[in-house]
DNA sequence: AAAATTACGTCAACAGTACTGACGTAATTC
DNA sequence: GAATTACGTCAGTACTGTTGACGTAATTTT
């Protein structure tokens, strides 16, 4: 059973080297780096019931407050309904309200409460520790450094939801009425 | 309904800032980074019936080939059950096989055929492509600069696994029988 | 003013990946 | 010989994601 049936290709015993120039470095970098960075926050979520698809819309609603579903849905890049459920729970939960749209009242803008804000901010925390300490530990990196490295990593199309960024207290859409 | 039944926690209209010293912008980026260097590979397993379980199962074999089914799940992080699956498919479709541990005949021994390495190639080519992109756009950013900072975002307990990477051909275990 | 479109919510059905707990078998170690 | 280990597998469950369809209120088009 174990023998593989005399139809099968013969087993492969050199590891795949850096042939054809790819980087497996920093791809399984990348990829364990991933993982420990999103552990931290997966913890603290485990005691609210809520799992990784809450965290980042609450992240999105507390730093862009007042954006609309569709909005939402155009940066996470999920579909309604995988969106529906996740917010519908935040909702409940007192983290996050909806105000009907002061142009268009069709649409929901998202804001968090101060119960949604402290949350992000207690999910946030030991991952900025963790981002702090790795400069620090690998050496005379420079925070820009990184920034510029992971933003070009991002799909160009896409970029333009990276700086939609609050520079302030502004936002970038009906900050009157 | 939409109006929040007055006993809802007020809206806070201001965007979250870097208070508390939080990193929000590496934070975000890292997301982004992150979905859009997996989302080249979905592509291509969807062809396959595969997902991103299957991917990161093919990586791992082709990078240490012979590792014993305990060691891939440690590696993950992940469960018997979850491994389980995956593997299974990954051996019927015959991208993987199984020899039987020279040392101890209890261990399945993990090996890539022609075409999981094949496959391995494939997955890897897009991410390579992306990486070495994002080093050149961003300017005269090294490597290494790169690799150090992802190598100390990882868990300083499990920066073993990282450097279990065979140097050459060697494999860090029986290389001989 | 009627018709078409848009923004959102929701229902149903399903897939992939992860989990826990339990049990069985062969091989190794005590 | 008994206990332990490595692995496979079964059952049941949870979370997050998908597609497609339908309804309603509000806005835009004609």
């Amino acid at each position: 059973m174990i023998e593989r049936s005399h139809s099968t290709g013969k087993p492969i015993r050199t590891a795949i080297t850096e042939e054809d120039g790819i980087d497996f470095a920093i791809i399984e970098l990348f990829f364990f780096a991933y993982r420990d960075f999103t552990s931290d926050p997966d913890q603290i979520l485990a005691d609210y019931g809520f799992g990784r698809a809450h965290h980042r819309v609450l992240h999105f609603v507390n730093r862009r407050p007042g954006l609309t579903v569709a909005e939402l849905l155009d940066v996470l890049k999920i579909t309604k309904q995988s969106l529906a459920r996740v917010l519908k729970q935040l909702i409940d939960t007192d983290h996050i309200v909806q105000l009907q749209g002061p142009r268009d009242r069709r649409q929901r803008e998202l804001y968090p409460t101060a119960k949604g804000r402290a949350l992000a901010l207690a999910l946030a925390r030991p991952q900025s520790r963790r981002i702090r300490a790795a400069l620090e530990d690998s050496g005379a990196v420079e925070r820009s450094t990184i920034e510029r490295f992971l933003e070009a990593m991002v799909n160009p199309e896409l970029r333009a939801q990276i700086d939609i960024v609050p520079a302030q207290t502004s936002g970038k859409n009906h900050g009157d009425h």
